[in-house]
DNA sequence: GCGTTCCGTGACAATGCTGTGACGGTAGCG
DNA sequence: CGCTACCGTCACAGCATTGTCACGGAACGC
């Protein structure tokens, strides 16, 4: 079978006996491996395409590694990106600063095989292991993360970048209210600031558009605490 | 604020001072701690309130770490759930097997507290930090929070804002009677100055909101003293 | 039975919340 | 540069919700 549907890992790490090991033994497990030592190419790679998991050694040429951990928690696409830091024992300090810029996971080198594995394993499950491949349904829309598309009965509806991530979100989580801060938060981004009821337009243009004539609205509004994608009778 | 939009942390260790400080720490970083020794009463108390995070030794009187770990695992309402197992350094095998085991991450005594609440900040900020929200039964009413829905004979039910939080918070201590000055304060807020003779006129459009024809009243007076979720089947 | 206390009920004015259209600003593109 | 698409903000209207009150009836103590 191809690679495609193996979990897909990204090693930025400048080390290459270090890659060469860690991309056997991964391989070993089934995952498809890529590695780059470059911070600025690992962002455009990560850009193009994804992956499922990401290495990342806090020691790297070109760009650290918690800047490139930073940038990529600013853009919404990979906010929910699984990355596990990878730092040598005297550097502990600035792991947990890692950790907290946005890395979801640390491991002190020098370590072994199996305790990464482990983790790795364990932050692919809680992430859902296949992060943003799935096509997503509810009721008549399909949206398809990859292909960038979305279809309500059978015909393509033109969505606008942000009515296309709102609607993104809200297929990931059907039929939970949202607050106005909770949306900004998931699709604007954490440190921006914007008006929250800014939603709320965005939410009528997206009303507008997937919503054709004769089609219920599939998006619910709860007085007092904000937006759920959901039928307003019962299923 | 109250402690019930902190977040909420359940210590499972039976090691006294280490609770205390771990209690410490977190409590004075806006975690709202608990804690117990025994595995056994851990399930039942995370059965009734589910934590947000779970800290979980590994060594336990009555259940074992990983055991308690896979009960958690295979109910739905608990899978996932965030845990972080604490291991004496010699463990580090068993911290392996028990990432697979469905822990989601696990740190070595001695440990710095600061890399331990990075690591849960961490896991929160990765499971939406959003609190696991369990639907609400007493009869035959049933209430969602994550989608802000209630359901009473199989039809929806619908409630203003007010109507709303009034019922979640009498669902959530059913039987139990709360004086008007109680309900003002969990349901209103602690610093707002309302007539306590609103709560009566709010029961009653509840009342009206929630009891069809031929349904009985669940929302029982008691005079002088206050309201009560229960069946009101004196004679 | 009777007075007193307490609660249910309907009405109402004030407030709060959301839908909607419009407007100016900006970034991308030919 | 002009054009287009898109974004964030605002003002306004319409409606839902809220807190309070007055009245009358019910429950209670004696």
């Amino acid at each position: 079978m191809s690679d495609h549907n193996k979990p897909y890992i990204l090693i930025v790490e400048d080390e290459a006996p270090l890659v060469t090991l860690l991309r056997y033994n991964l391989e070993k497990q089934g995952f498809r491996v890529e590695d780059t030592g470059d911070g600025g190419e690992a962002l455009t790679r990560i850009t193009e395409a994804p992956p499922d998991l990401l290495l990342l050694d806090w020691m790297l040429p070109t760009m650290s590694g918690i800047e490139l951990c930073r940038q990529l928690r600013r853009r919404p696409a990979t906010r929910q990106l699984p990355i596990i830091m990878l730092t040598a024992r005297a550097e502990e300090q600035d792991a947990v600063r890692g950790l907290d810029t946005g890395a979801d996971d640390y491991i002190t080198k020098p370590f072994s095989t199996e305790a990464l594995i482990a983790r790795i394993r364990a932050l692919l499950r809680r992430s859902g292991s296949v992060p943003q491949k799935l096509k997503l349904n509810f009721h008549d829309i399909s949206l398809d993360p990859a292909s960038h598309r979305v279809i309500r009965n059978g015909r393509a509806l033109h969505l606008g970048p942000t009515e296309f991530r709102l609607l993104e979100f809200f297929l990931r989580h059907p039929k939970r209210v949202f607050s106005r801060e909770d949306v900004l938060n998931a699709v604007w981004g954490r440190d921006i600031h914007v008006e929250p009821r800014t939603v709320d337009v965005h939410i009528r243009r997206l009303r507008k558009a997937i919503n054709g004539p004769g089609e219920i609205d599939i998006v619910r509004t709860v007085r007092a605490a904000g937006y759920a994608l959901d039928l307003d009778e019962i299923a």
